[in-house]
DNA sequence: CAATAAATATCTATTTGACATATAACCATA
DNA sequence: TATGGTTATATGTCAAATAGATATTTATTG
């Protein structure tokens, strides 16, 4: 079936047509660590395994607005960075019957997900094994050691290997990473989410350096309380206008 | 409609469903200009309009499979660097149904498409606008001047112009570029793609030390002919794998 | 040998990493 | 209350690596 033939007259009413979902890939930066939010199925198949949240997409709903509904409705979260990953579409990826599914992922600071978690016994924050991003050959992740179970339903854990990937690529050259953090946050804090996703550390003098050239973030000329050392300036995204 | 809910007894094959097509973005480099596929739409709607080439996606197909097909049937071409690109699903993208499209790019040397385009003349290489890479708020890109008509059906101008948005975000880090070149190559051809992509122009002796330092190519002795002046050496990709 | 573009060499400017030093807060102790 | 120790922020300096610009040499055709 082609679209070629469709257009001489060919019916696609008449064909079975596949069902679309949304599995959402929902992450932040907790203790240092990357995490995504996972939810314990509850049925079959795959009972008792971590799956991502997700659902169909409506027939007169858009796939942004399936995923941003998902967020609220699944995850109680809403705002922060959402953007489309990409689409699962092998047959057979639910034994049941034909998904595709199209993957979005979101970033939030870790504070943002407290509420849900404190009241969805079924949601985890599963912190994941990030190796380092140069790392030649080596698994681009998994769930860490100290999660349990380990084991992912369907293919999510490829839809999680590529959120991770995605997330590390897109981490220098825009506006990303800011998702992470409080309005205002300390350079440190921006290095420490930075050092978390791809797995490495950095030269502070230079990390700042960096930062600071770029243009995008600006003193608010408040400092940091509470610390038992010289306090850190906090510093504010300027725009938040997607690079 | 929720997945806890269809986990939860409802039965999803009572809603409807979908249709879900693929949509091809060919590019190719030819005569120093970036250029795509597109066909002349031979009935309603936006009849007599260019469009990308497309299909449905077949019910126990994967997408990738679709997208290869497609590639075959529709535009005659295989091989080639081929990915998938983003989906597309607003409810009106098409006047006629809900269709969500599953875009996929590839690209190919422009020597490829020479049997096709003989055989088939509702076929064209559009060559493309492709403003300074580092334009801001300037429009990615649209159909160039000499294109005729320069009316896409659908949202494709937008496809299109997510395409080339991405071939040029991973021109610098990937082996993509190689894709629109043939087996050997000379160092002048790949700058000439590379400013193709990008509507900038380069220092010679920069790029070819910056492409000779990452490793990716190498020489083969050999020397191109027939030119009235110094001929150039070739050179070939040492691994296909991508990065 | 004239013309042309490939290929190389050289110099400068910019960016980046590494290390050292100064700063500002808290805290323990006198 | 005063003082010095502790700690991470913040800044300054130097060296190394990278990138851009220009000039020179090389190889081929006509």
């Amino acid at each position: 079936m082609t679209e070629a033939d469709f257009l001489d007259g060919y019916d696609p009413n008449a064909f079975p047509r596949p069902s679309v979902a949304v599995d959402l890939v929902l992450m932040t930066v907790k203790e240092g660590r990357l995490a995504a939010l996972l939810q314990q199925r509850p049925n079959h198949p795959h009972k008792g395994d971590w799956a991502l949240p997700g659902g169909f997409v409506g027939i007169e709903e858009s796939l942004d607005d399936a995923a941003k509904r998902l967020m609220t409705t699944k995850a109680g979260l809403d705002e922060g960075w959402i953007e489309q990953l990409y689409s699962f579409g092998e047959p057979n990826r639910d034994p049941r019957m034909r998904v595709i599914s199209v993957a979005y992922f979101a970033l939030l600071p870790a504070a943002k997900f407290n509420a849900t978690l404190a009241q969805r016994p079924d949601l985890v924050l599963a912190p994941l094994e990030v190796p380092w991003a140069g790392e030649v050959g080596g698994q681009v992740l998994a769930l860490a050691e100290t999660a349990r179970p380990r084991i992912l339903a369907f293919d999510h854990a490829e839809i999680l290997g590529l959120a991770v990937k995605r997330l590390r690529g897109k981490l220098d050259y825009s506006k990303i990473g800011f998702a992470l953090l409080p309005e205002r946050f300390t350079l440190g804090e921006l290095q420490g989410v930075h050092e978390a996703i791809l797995g490495t550390e950095f030269n502070k003098p230079a990390f700042r350096r960096r930062m600071l050239d770029r243009g995008w973030i600006a003193g608010t000329g408040e400092r940091q309380s509470g610390a038992a050392f010289r306090p850190a300036e906090l510093y504010h995204l300027i725009s938040k206008e997607r690079t």
